[in-house]
RNA sequence: GGGCCCGUAGCUUAGCCUGGUUGGAGCGUCCGGCUGAUAACCGGAAGGUCGCCAGUCCAAAUCUGGCCGGGCCCA
């Protein structure tokens, strides 16, 4: 049932609504069920890591998914929806520490890991929860009673399952390497936790003495002094070109080594300005020189090293062309350096320890934090006259992702996944998978995959999953374990013990080469690994694989740029490390969410936006719209409130159609299932027509662009349907079809196509805007129990009329070059235009003008319109005077000039009357001159008042000229709009009546008194009156600017929308007869109660038959539905179980009806004996084919959800009855109207009611013989209408006859009266005759408890008609061919 | 230095893949209109070197190359 929609748009309390109605009746759980049996579609969640809320990007990133989750499933998927929460690692270390008061891994192992570990894993299980609040709140659904998280036991298992593979194949292998540190935390880090920003760092040129060469120095770059304790070697490119420069500086002269390239620069630097080049060689030729370490005295280790290439310059091809050329290396720390010293086999001298600080290997510096010591060292290298230059630089540097602390390198023991073997397989899989965009996969991923290096999977830290690598405390012997069961007979080991650290450490297992100890290596894994593994981890495997088989690999996975070598890369190095693929078939990569300044979000730079604030201004579906529309997904977004701002404002826009659609339906009791729509299609305007066809290429535009996951062109093409299509015009263009009283098939034609697009408009909007989607559905249709149970429409391309779309749009131009013309000259809209002509239109602008006619002219407000030829004369040209001076000087002489102004003055149109009569006779000074034809021409001008503009179309001609008529109309809408104001501020019903008073000067009454009628219709006033006097209303304005004129409105409301819903709401009462009751002092229910058949049929307007129904239905029990405490479905109060959304009704429990055990409350089925109550309506539906276009739709639908055809009345199997499927059996003192093409259901309705016994008659064309032969059963009266002029015949006119044939066939039995031959009376007789004659018999059978019975084929009869008989009947019911639900009225 | 993305009105952006009416919107500004979906909404105007320069082509915001600026990632 269509309920009316609230007056505003509260986002905030749709949302909280809908929600409340998910959860009430657990909608996402019945729409996941709904899909059981769909395809699967296995969705991979990116685990966001647990930080306790969320930020914009993370709503982009899950409504992203939700849209994409629920169109699938609308689309018929099972899709696999379990998010993931990745848990472990630094950031909740970190903030465990800052919570117990600790800052390094010391104090961290004197608490006892124990406890650390256990206030970790309680923070992420806390912060999950938050998040998934917050998730939640934002719509998303997916399965939040389970995700996946990464710190449970299974999840461990597959870790370490993926990491056994990795060994089984070689992959992993353990090596002292310089490796990215970060001493806060002390721990290594991959490349992908090392995160890039700016630093200032110094910025040095250092000269180291050469030994041999006394004053000969190599000239060194570095950023990095405190590397230079550990140097052990200078690199130089073998092919660049290097200078000695001598440079002479106050007494002393010396000599520089540095590349020749980049000399000016450098010696700028120092501060050179006078240098001379003395050699010149190149790279090769200088390798092998030994130079003295200018710190040697500082750092002992330097002063007593030793090795073949330690203090001297060595050859790299990795030594770029820049600052001097010459590189300072230490094998120790940087990486390139690390490299080349194992190859020369230079010491790995690394000075520093876990927490950045100097050891006592660095001499004097021991015991510092090594970026401290910059500055010493930079003060003992100018000490030691080693300083060429030392200024500083801001430089992108690395920084440990978690905590921001800048890295070091640092030559550490680590454990490492090999890539070399496996890249070349990665690299292909990049190519095998679907990227979205292309570029994202093809450009992106592929660089990073191909410039992947060594993996390093090992943390010196807690609170991850430990590194499953246990090693022999004697022969040094190492495993991995693959899976708790082979730890299942170790020591310390419990069976579902916990497996992170401490616990895990204890276990010891027996050494297999030796038999001696094995402990874990104390290490755990990068948290990237953890992730890696999700897409079989969180399925379970290898603990089982049962859901593994079922769903691996994902089919789509999304996530941001950051992705790319994050979980992209770790998820593409684990699949084939483990199963030689990636575990995802398609990637959709989105853009970063950016601040209002188009920067990232940062707290420094004030520019962050929280979710929280938006979604309490405009709404979740706000802000998920803008976030899916604002630019293509993998754009990033300059985030903009004002663009959420203007979502909100198209979702405020499609609610307020939705209340003007379910006001008036309502009002009307529009139901959208009866009559259907095969009914109604031959009452389609052009514009409805037009907007079913739009709505039909918006399907085709939307399914189109979700393929390509260009949601934000889908999406838009709906926001400006919604707009511009349906708000803007067709809206405008049906305003008037609703305000029409009658129940006629024109307006119930716009209803169904309102209907039928505000709930595609929803169904398309579900993905995105899933509450307003919500809100809109249940308040129009609500046959499923949410939207999102509902299937996606596929685009019938058939019902697209292109030729009607465009003369639709040239008629949208064509109006709103009217209305710029109107603008510029200053008519306003509500002032009718006298004519408008188009001259030449090309073909299509007449075709439209001729097909759209109305709607032109409605639009544009003009009272006519001309299509002219190219050569015709615009119809409205003036007639203008030529007085012929010389004829009517010939006559009158003197008199001459003022005969000529007298003409000119005079209206030409009267002159011309007169001349065509014969002559003019005009007086001046005092005679009478006879003016006769030849005495004038008359000449045709284009009157100054009518625009003339040039379009595309053709040439328009507007005549803005104002005549009596028209003024009048205009001033009439003005008093129209001030007076719906004023209902409109008296808060008045729509529907409710008034009376209104106007008080106007004399030419204003006079020149509007014609329009009463149409200001009484438009303001539903039951009287208008003008008065001169003092106004006297409940409600008096005094509008002081009516287009010039002062005028006074009082309105009184009547007050009777309530009685007049009531009342009409009898069978039978139209409103016209409801309005009589109320006049006659009947204006409640209550009242009618009280008053008798005699009172009531005394009323004018009134017939005896009024009077029964009246007191019947009133006798009548009223519908003893009840509403659904879950879903609000009306249901019948003894259901147990509501039909609709499956939830338990009853509250009690009840006796079992066969064995009288206890029943509870909202069971199905008895428990002892298992006695089922009621057909559950949750048994799935299967699939048919619709009959039209072959779309499976549910086996019992209507009408085809897709392309809207109706389905022959196959009874749906396990459907609850209710009254509207059972056949309509006739009720004593009721009229059916049977609507259908032959007379078959009337037939069949017709025996049922005779086999039960009735007494019956047949009035007829048709050969009685014949009837009988079809009907059988006992003899019956059959009245034959015939001119054959027989006794038993009637005459179709000899209507008389007829109704006194009814008369004594009632007054011997109480039966039924069956006439089947209405059109043929309508050809032979007035149809309004013919109609009181149906009255009459519909009023004789109310009386005499006797039914009528009237079959009509709807294509005889003129709609109008049937519309009239359809309101004289109790009910009408659809033929065999016309659909499926009866209407009841 | 390398890879990728982005650059269109004051702001946020569509259009670019697949070249072709006059480059669309929204916000903001100014001016108007409308009035029972209106605490709304609608229209008009002003506002564009489509980052710049070349090239291809009958034709370039769109394709190609180079440059400039911003971002992300990598070195």
């Amino acid at each position: 049932m269509i309920k009316q929609a609230e007056k505003t748009y509260a986002p905030l309390e749709v949302e909280r609504q809908v929600q409340e109605f998910w959860n009430r009746a657990k909608v996402y759980a019945k729409t996941v069920a709904a899909r059981s049996k769909g395809e699967d579609f296995y969705f991979g969640d990116g685990p966001p890591y647990t930080t306790g809320s969320i930020h914009l990007g993370q709503v982009l990133n899950k409504s992203l998914k939700d849209a994409v989750i629920r169109f699938r499933r609308m689309r018929g998927f099972r899709v696999r929806d379990q998010p993931g929460y990745d848990m472990h690692g630094l950031p909740i270390e970190v903030q465990v520490e800052k919570t117990l008061g600790i800052t390094n891994k010391k104090e961290i192992e004197d608490l006892g890991i124990e406890k650390f570990v256990s206030t970790c894993r309680t923070f992420a299980v806390d912060l999950l929860d938050k998040m998934t609040g917050q998730f939640r709140a934002l719509g998303i659904w997916m399965d939040w009673d389970r995700p996946y998280m990464t710190i449970r036991n299974e999840f461990i298992e597959a870790a370490w399952w993926t990491l056994g593979r990795a060994h089984e194949r070689g992959l992993l292998y353990e090596a002292l390497r310089s490796t990215q540190w970060c001493s806060r935390d002390e721990t290594a880090l991959a490349d992908a936790e090392v995160e890039y920003s700016d630093e200032t760092d110094p910025s040095i040129y250092v000269k180291f003495p050469l030994r041999d060469r006394p004053a000969e120095s190599l000239l060194i770059w570095t950023t990095t002094p405190w590397t230079l304790p550990a140097n052990l070697a200078i690199a130089v490119h073998p092919q660049f070109v290097y200078s000695k420069v001598k440079v002479v500086r106050g007494e002393s002269a010396e000599f520089l080594w540095t590349m020749e390239a980049t000399l000016a620069t450098v010696m700028a630097r120092g501060g050179v300005t006078a240098y001379e080049v003395a050699e010149t060689t190149t790279g090769d030729k200088l390798v092998g020189l030994a130079y003295a370490h200018p710190l040697a005295d500082k750092v002992p280790y330097q002063a007593t090293v030793t090795g073949e290439w330690v203090h001297r310059v060595v050859s790299s091809s990795t030594v770029e062309a820049e600052h001097t050329g010459l590189v300072h290396s230490a094998p120790g720390h940087g990486p390139e350096d690390f490299e080349l010293g194992q190859t020369l086999g230079l010491p790995v001298f690394s000075p520093v320890d876990g927490r950045g600080h100097f050891t006592n290997e660095a001499g004097v510096y021991a015991d510092k934090p090594v970026k401290e010591a910059d500055a010493g060292i930079i003060e003992d290298l100018r000490a030691a006259n080693a300083l060429f230059a030392a200024e500083t630089l801001v430089h992108a540097y690395g920084h440990c992702w978690r905590c921001k602390t800048p890295i070091l390198y640092r030559a550490t023991v680590q454990w490492f996944l090999r890539v070399a073997p496996i890249k070349a397989k990665m690299v292909d899989e990049v190519r095998r998978v679907a990227w979205y965009p292309e570029w994202a996969g093809a450009a992106r991923q592929m660089d990073w995959t191909q410039n992947l290096r060594d993996w390093c999977l090992s943390r010196q830290r807690y609170w991850g999953i430990p590194l499953p690598i246990w090693r022999c405390t004697k022969c040094g012997h190492w495993i991995v374990v693959g899976s708790s069961d082979a730890l299942r007979k170790a020591q310390g080991y419990a069976d579902g013990m916990d497996l992170h650290r401490p616990g895990i450490d204890r276990v010891v297992l027996p050494c297999p080469r030796c038999r001696e100890e094995m402990r874990r290596v104390p290490d755990i894994l990068d948290v990237w690994w953890d992730s890696g593994v999700a897409s079989w981890a969180s399925l379970g495997y290898p603990a089982r694989d049962d859901e593994f088989r079922r769903w691996w690999p994902e089919d789509w996975i999304v996530e941001g740029p950051d992705q790319t070598r994050g979980w992209f890369n770790s998820q593409l190095a684990a699949g084939v490390v483990a199963f030689d693929r990636a575990p995802y078939d398609s990637v959709l990569m989105h853009g970063w969410v950016n601040g209002p300044d188009g920067r990232q979000m940062h707290k420094s730079l004030g520019n962050v936006i929280e979710p929280e604030t938006v979604v309490r201004k405009f709404g979740v579906d706000a802000l998920r719209f803008y976030m899916l529309s604002v630019n293509a997904l993998w754009d990033d977004k300059t985030f903009q409130e004002d663009g959420v701002r203007n979502a909100n404002r198209t979702l405020n826009i499609l609610w307020n159609v939705l209340r003007f659609a379910t006001t008036y339906m309502v009002l009307d009791r529009f139901d959208p299932t009866a009559p259907d729509f095969a009914s109604i299609s031959g009452h389609l305007r052009p514009e409805d027509r037009w907007l079913l066809s739009r709505l039909e290429g918006l399907k085709m535009t939307v399914n189109a662009e979700f393929a390509t996951y260009s949601l934000h062109r889908a999406f838009r093409s709906v926001e400006s349907f919604i707009l511009d299509d349906l708000s803007r015009w067709y809206v405008k263009l049906v305003r008037g079809r609703t305000w029409t009283e009658a129940e006629d098939r024109d307006k119930l034609a716009a209803y169904h196509v309102l209907f039928e697009t505000l709930r595609t408009v929803a169904v398309l909007l579900a993905p995105v805007t899933p509450f307003i989607a919500e809100a809109v559905y249940q308040r129009l249709d609500g046959k499923k129990l949410s939207v999102h149970l509902l299937d996606w429409p596929s685009a019938q391309e058939e019902r697209l009329q292109p030729d009607l779309e465009r003369s639709m749009s040239i008629v949208q131009e064509l109006v709103e070059i009217v209305s710029k013309e109107r603008q510029k000259g200053g008519r306003k809209l509500r002032w009718p235009l006298k004519l408008i002509a188009v001259q030449a239109p090309t073909p299509e602008a007449a075709m439209a003008l001729e097909t759209l006619r109305g709607i032109f002219l409605e639009q544009a407000n003009a009272k006519a319109l001309a299509v002219l030829k190219a050569n015709e004369e615009f119809p409205g040209m003036a007639l203008v005077v030529k007085p012929d001076g010389a004829a009517i000087g010939k006559a009158y002489r003197v008199l001459q000039p003022k005969i000529v102004k007298l003409l000119e003055g005079r209206p030409p149109e009267e002159i011309k009357k007169a001349l065509d009569k014969g002559r003019l006779e005009v007086g001046v000074e005092g005679q009478v001159v006879a003016i006769d034809p030849s005495m004038v021409r008359f000449e045709k001008a284009m009157p100054s008042e009518v625009v003339r503009v040039p379009t595309p179309h053709g040439e328009l001609y507007l005549d803005l000229r104002v005549t009596p008529d028209l003024r009048a109309e205009a001033y009439a809408r003005e008093l129209i709009r001030r007076i719906q104001q004023m209902r409109k501020e008296i808060d008045l019903a729509v529907d409710d009546f008034l009376i209104t008073v106007v008080k106007a000067n004399k030419e204003l009454a006079a020149l509007i008194g014609g329009q009463k009628e149409f200001m009484g219709r438009e303001t539903r006033s039951r009287r208008i009156t003008f008065t001169d006097g003092p106004v006297e209303a409940e409600y008096v304005v005094e509008w002081n600017d009516v287009d010039g004129h002062s005028v006074t409105i009082g309105v009184t409301p009547v007050h009777m929308s309530e009685a007049l819903r009531e009342f009409t709401r009898i069978p039978g009462i139209t409103v016209a007869k409801a309005m009589a009751l109320f006049d006659a002092g009947y204006k409640s229910l209550a009242a009618l109660r009280a008053a008798t058949k005699q009172e009531l049929a005394q009323i004018e307007g009134l017939q005896v038959a009024d009077a029964v129904r009246i007191l019947d239905a009133l006798a009548a029990k009223t519908d003893t539905s009840i509403p659904c405490p879950t879903c609000g479905a009306a249901i019948a109060p003894s259901t147990r179980r509501c039909p609709r959304c499956g939830e338990p009704v009853a509250t009690k429990a009840m006796p079992c009806p066969r064995c009288r055990a206890e029943i509870p409350p909202g069971a199905d089925k008895c428990p002892v004996c298992g006695f089922v109550l009621s057909t559950p309506a949750t048994a799935a539906p299967s699939r048919v084919a619709c009959i039209a276009c072959g779309e499976l739709i549910p086996a019992g639908s209507a009408e085809c959800p897709s392309c809207g055809a109706p389905q022959t009345r196959a009874p749906a199997p396990n459907r609850a009855a209710s009254e509207d499927d059972a056949p309509p059996l006739l009720k004593d003192s009721s009229s059916y109207l049977v609507e259908e093409p032959v007379p078959d259901e009337a037939y069949r309705l017709f025996e049922i009611a005779q086999k039960a016994g009735k007494g019956a008659m047949v009035i007829t064309r048709t050969f009685p013989q014949k009837v009988r032969e079809r009907l059988g059963g006992p003899p019956f009266p059959i009245v034959w209408l015939s001119n054959v002029g027989k006794e038993d015949t009637v005459r179709p006119k000899d209507l008389e006859k007829l109704s006194l044939a009814v008369e004594q066939f009632l007054a011997r039995e109480k039966g039924v009266i069956f006439l089947d031959a209405i059109e043929y009376l309508v050809t032979n007789n007035n149809f309004l005759t013919v109609l009181r004659l149906v009255q009459s018999i519909r009023d004789q059978v109310a009386i005499n408890n006797g039914v009528f019975l009237l079959s009509v084929n709807p294509s005889a009869l003129d709609p109008h008609q049937l519309t009239l008989l359809e309101k004289e009947v109790d009910r009408v019911i659809p033929g065999s061919s016309g659909g499926s639900a009866a209407s009841g009225r």
